[in-house]
DNA sequence: CGTTACGATTACATCGTTGAAACAGCGTCG
DNA sequence: CGACGCTGTTTCAACGATGTAATCGTAACG
């Protein structure tokens, strides 16, 4: 096992806490005192043994990021810009798969993990504003990708309606006038899906384009899977439509391979647009419109504000910091896969 | 914060130590006191605390998984199934990013988590045998995806030269005679592309083609940019391959971009093959074909060997398991990207 | 009836670390 | 010269849980 503190301190003849000191900077030690220390140190190749800090100290250095899935491009992504912004501050992340199981995301938010991490960023899918406002864990919380309105909690999320609304603009200035949706979720949970509709059809409703439920069908997941069968849906209609918004890439690519294995090509024939711009839609052939959000800054801002909260919670005890709001920014990135002379 | 065996204690009016034995299902607990305490527990909301508990036990309940890159598809997929497979032994899994850097990696090896972890699994890229068997920490490890023969460290991959040859061979009896590999690396400590060539000219060899290494150009790291970069190059030989063995599924995929937008169409004048059986590739245009490697398996051989080497420890005092190899099983996917009359 | 055995419970020490407070040594100041 | 303040160091008591050994009561035994 690892020397401990008291092992250096008999190598180096000075007491435990003198070592501590050391170890943790504490300004009033002698050179020649602590030279001895480091020397020890050096030795016995020292590691602070972390349970033992913390149980002291009562943090960990540990927060949870809580997904949906890893193995969602989207959420890789972002995952690995969230770990950057937490190592900036030398915190550790843990990763929780709900899987999107309302029974899952409840137990994360009741703290399945309590005791092991400080803070946690979450990223709902079924559970709503009731439950959030139930909660009665007490650990630090910021959500994601989620704008729960007047809700208790911190969050930071893009202006999903208006980057839907944009997106809809392109496709009706590139002439279109049949325009699908593939995204829409009636779960009311389903925060996320409800903006973007609402932006899709704003747009619509800007452009005097009556809104026409049979284009945009209900959609289980937000799979290749599912893109592709939605999009098969759509093109068995009596009238297909000429292009399709999809409320995220993956949708997006499924929807893009039915087209092009149906023989019809994009743009030309259907055009299409995804949400989220993951690498995949870079390198697609074609290239997939797409709303890029800003991913490092939205994990920047989750972190700077799990942070806000421990540090806020340290000095004024347990002062519940208002519930702020950042909104990150987005970018429509035009591509091959709706390019148009307009 | 939350309830303390002590505040649970006082409250049942019992001593600290019976709770901790009710908590752990210690055997001789009256039914009486047990009810009292449980009651106690319940009404407090209990949750153990996990520093204090692991500074007691020596042991954290969390294992690390290191990887190069968690937003390249194949190692998202792979966490996946480390995550769960941990999950059912109770374990948490702490996701370090080494971005293949060789300090990173040496970082990992040597314990930055310690004291935080059981043990680690871990996708090496730049370090090599050497430095696998001068670590000095202690804490369980498994390699993945490396075949470190000699190595001192246990370690499960899937049969990679083995798998290499098959796709070539497969893109021969295509009929195919100038074959291109795209990923080779000179870096000694490029295991992996080393055995992937190995596999591809074990194929050519039998098959009685030369070694071409104009066809099987160095490729910096393996994402699509650098499949799309090379095969531009390969492109622009004087004569271009007429099928390509991509190291794995992005290259393939960035590969595949460049062909498609110069005009050419796959896999009627390049055939295309990768590795890794990503999701994108079964949802591109053409399908890939690719090598499938059981992912699940990977996962949970990874984990029973941790398990295997965390148990040991504890029944026979840091007796060194000996260091076993599980090879885990893949399967050739042929889909659109190569299909030929054969 | 005294001893033993065992079930049920408790007191105590301990894991490694760190905050609070005490203490020792020494120069400074009134 | 005594009080004070500063640096440098130590002692002590926690943080919360658990292993060990001790304790107490009671039933079984010879």
């Amino acid at each position: 096992m690892g020397a401990s503190l008291k092992d250096v301190a008999a190598l180096a003849g000075v007491s435990v806490k003198t070592v501590s000191n050391v170890v943790n900077g504490y300004t009033y030690v002698s050179p020649p005192t602590r030279e001895k220390v480091e020397r020890a140190l050096a030795q016995l190749d020292y590691r602070p043994n972390l349970s033992a800090r913390n149980l002291r100290r009562g943090r960990t250095g540990v927060i949870a990021l809580a997904l949906p899935e890893l193995d969602a491009p989207y959420f890789a992504e972002l995952s690995r810009f969230v770990i950057e912004a937490a190592g900036d501050r030398g915190w550790t992340v843990l990763i929780e798969q709900t899987d999107g199981l309302p029974e899952r995301e409840r137990e994360v938010l009741e703290g399945v993990r309590e005791q092991r991490i400080d803070g946690l960023i979450f990223s709902p899918i079924a559970v709503g504003r009731e439950e959030l406002a139930a909660r009665t864990d007490t650990t630090a919380l910021v959500l994601l990708g989620e704008r729960v309105l007047d809700g208790p909690t911190h969050h930071v999320a893009i202006d999903n309606q208006r980057a839907a609304r944009e997106v809809t603009e392109h496709l009706i200035a590139c002439g279109h006038t049949r325009i699908a949706a593939i995204g829409r979720q009636d779960n009311p949970g389903a925060n996320t899906a409800h903006l973007r509709l609402a932006g899709y059809r704003d747009a619509l409703r800007a452009a005097g384009i009556d809104y026409d439920e049979r284009l945009a069908p209900p959609t289980a997941s937000y799979h290749r899977a599912d893109g592709a069968q939605v999009m098969r849906h759509l093109l068995d209609l009596p009238e297909p439509p000429q292009a399709v918004f999809c409320f995220n890439d993956l949708l997006a690519l499924g929807a893009l391979r039915t087209v092009l294995s149906s023989g019809l090509r994009v743009p030309q024939d259907i055009a299409l647009a995804g949400f989220d711009d993951i690498e995949d839609g870079r390198y697609s052939t074609p290239t997939l419109t797409t709303v890029s959000p800003d991913k490092a800054q939205i994990a920047r801002a989750a972190v700077d504000m799990l942070d806000a909260q421990l540090t806020g919670v340290r000095h004024a005890a347990r002062r519940r910091t208002n519930p702020r709001e950042v909104t990150a920014e987005h970018r429509l990135l035009v591509r091959e896969s709706t390019r148009c002379e307009p």
